[in-house]
DNA sequence: AACTTGACGAGGG
DNA sequence: CCCCTCGCCAAGT
């Protein structure tokens, strides 16, 4: 298995594309949901290449900021281009995952009690 | 084949 | 919240 295989490469761009606007995915949960073999490492690994016009913005790490700070991409272009998407980042560049977080379907937490919400 | 890097993650101080 | 350590997998030298 090798990050250049398209087939590999593809089912993490698969995902990504699914993500709307405003929401986000970390790299451990997409591995997590590939499952065969993926880790969050190889999943950023994967992304650093994106050019498929995946969304690659709305992939971030497992503490809600940006990994993009220190590296090729401008600081905060990428939070930039998730605010712009609604996304509300603290003053530490950190975003809320419980909020923006997206499951795609079929991989939806068990917090079912939204029953509760309006009583 | 060995060693280093890297858009990561969890745990501890 | 910041910093460090260790585990993880693939690529580049």
């Amino acid at each position: 298995m090798n990050v250049n295989d398209k087939t590999y490469r593809e089912r993490v761009f698969e995902i990504v594309r699914g993500i709307p606007a405003g929401k986000v995915m970390t790299y451990g949960q997409i591995a997590i949901i590939l499952g065969e073999g993926y880790t969050a490492r190889t999943v950023g690994y994967v992304m650093h290449g994106a050019e498929d016009g995946v969304p690659w913005q709305r992939v971030i790490n497992s503490q809600g900021k940006c990994s993009t700070d220190k590296l090729t991409l401008p600081h905060s272009l990428q939070q930039g281009m998730l605010e712009s998407e609604g996304v509300i980042f603290s003053a530490a560049g950190k975003c809320d995952l419980g909020v923006y977080q997206w499951h795609p379907a079929g991989f939806e937490p068990e917090s079912d009690d939204q029953t509760t919400l309006f009583g």
